[in-house]
DNA sequence: TTGAAAGCGCTAACAC
DNA sequence: GTGTTAGCGCTTTCAA
């Protein structure tokens, strides 16, 4: 920095402001700060700037490594953070390194503020590091006392279930997720589709879960039941929409001319004209830029209340889905 | 650090001894001072640290966000990098964020070493690097003088051939990579195992790409040239290969009965129960490993001339590859 | 715009 | 084991 001051022939405050893009220097010394920057091939310290810093403006992420959706966050995460001036920090998440892990490595930074991609840490240990350390959730209910940013899942099941009743649909099943995250509100927004289109005697709810084995267990059950099948079915998530179309296809069940399915995610899967799966779609951008929104308002202004920003997401139409043919 | 010192009553120094897990202290003291700093929630201030030590021991490593195969990398490079004592430091590379924009960073952070992780900037870019920071490109070759990890596809093509071949194939396509990374060397792997088997008049190659598409119209191609169509084929990569599949079954082609398909690259859709689609795997934590190895190797030992490691892949067979019906 | 001074929280080197 | 000193390369503040 001494020797960019000297070669510019200003002081090293001055290098300083133009660095920081800070105003007291005129455009013409900007230039020849930055000229004799490239000269030498200075650029500033990381290291020492966080440290001297009284705020890093350092945004810390935890991420699970080989998460398709959570990398769509990701690259929002780096735009949203960069339009508001701050700085992502990754910390990812692995078989062997744990959330713990990857949040202390960001907290002996002194990030500013934490953003947890779908944590999965107990509530307890979220709200300890939601104290220290202001802290948003993405993707994932927690019952702790931080920020969360989610999609509304509710609202998505209803938005799936209301496609395949459009499409004249009523014998609809739902394939739920078990006890994962977010089955039970994709439960509910199922029943509350059929219910307004007066259909709650014909709810039928089958027990899947996340994998293509779980889609495929519940299609069998279906299928030994016998007819009446389903005309429609609202799976949990892409992965076991596949393992559903795929049992009802070993079946002889026509998938989408006699059956119609929707997954839940917009998996890059579903996107595969192997499949070309109808789904629901989480708003990733959204997702992000809210991420930061909430994190950067919580540092302008601490006594924000937390709260829990829903986002909307939205239909998917593809192959997978078909108007109920007439004769049915 | 100075309030856990006084806690513990010992030196500043000895705290910093403890947390460096340096020798030169008691067991006993070693608990007695991590227990005053449990107390007070005190953690080492990574940024001071950083700045302060003559080395970082920072692996900076450079990968494209959403890219399947870089996530099983950094899970490797993040197990290997702590079993040497180093810390990785990842920055990723969006639409929005280039290459340059997320070395710049690892840079500022002054990282004793780089890894990139499918580097695709130029290769002068790329020296000019290599020349500031010892680095090592991973997964990709390049002309620049740094240190390479990368798979060896001559053998990885050999190995897919080879296994048609032994299923007694003969008739066997490549449908290639065009202009892709590594798409000369599949094909040369390719026609050397053909030659080997004494097969040189049969050898036959489709121009082929990275994508679904790319696979589907080779595979058209050759449908629309009629009999004898090839009894198997070696697909660039799993993508192509799909499409390649898709494309004879809708021709009414029995795969794998009438046709063997491998593909390369054993991605995440290839393994599952839709696709089971045979492949060559790319040895993930070998890579990791030799990056490692070869980004710490140098930091021990400056001089080390710059070399390229091969590391061999491995054939995964699943249900897309039959042996030859007698018949044929 | 400048110059000076203090400080961020550690590590490193050394005498004790 | 202790204590001290000297940085690391910036930012911050202040008076000029």
């Amino acid at each position: 920095m001494e020797e960019v001051a000297r070669r510019a022939d200003v002081s090293r405050a001055l290098v300083s402001i133009v660095f920081r893009e800070l105003p007291g220097a005129s455009a013409e010394t900007r230039d020849r700060v930055r000229a004799a920057a490239a000269e030498i091939g200075y650029r500033p310290d990381h290291r020492a700037r966080l440290l001297s810093r009284r705020e890093t403006r350092l945004l810390g992420t935890v991420f699970h490594i080989g998460d398709e959706f959570q990398s769509d966050l990701l690259v929002e995460l780096y735009a949203a953070a960069a339009a508001e001036g701050y700085e992502l920090v990754l910390s990812g998440v692995t078989a062997r390194r744990t959330e713990a892990d990857a949040v202390h490595e960001l907290q002996s930074l002194r990030c500013d503020a934490l953003i947890l991609l779908g944590p999965t840490m107990r509530a307890s240990d979220l709200r300890t590091i939601g104290r220290l350390t202001p802290t948003v959730a993405v993707a994932r209910a927690v019952a702790a006392d931080v920020d969360v940013v989610r999609t509304d899942d509710v609202t998505g099941a209803r938005i799936a279930t209301k496609h395949l009743l459009d499409l004249g649909h009523s014998r609809i099943v739902h394939v739920d997720g078990g006890r994962s995250p977010g089955a039970a509100e994709r439960r509910r927004g199922y029943q509350h589709a059929m219910r307004a289109a007066g259909l709650a005697g014909l709810i039928s709810l089958q027990t899947g879960g996340l994998t293509e084995a779980d889609g495929r267990a519940a299609a069998l059950r279906l299928l030994a039941v016998g007819a009446p099948l389903p005309t429609a079915a609202f799976v949990f998530n892409d992965q076991s929409a596949l393992g559903h179309v795929d049992a009802f296809r070993r079946a002889g069940v026509d998938v989408p001319a006699d059956h119609s399915v929707i997954g839940f995610d917009n998996s890059r899967i579903a996107r595969s004209v192997w499949t070309q799966l109808s789904t629901v779609g989480q708003d990733a951008p959204s997702l992000g830029r809210s991420a930061v929104d909430r994190a950067v308002g919580r540092l302008r202004q601490q006594s924000t209340p937390r709260r829990t920003t829903l986002v909307p997401p939205e239909l998917v139409v593809r192959q997978s889905t078909r108007p109920l043919p007439d004769n049915r």
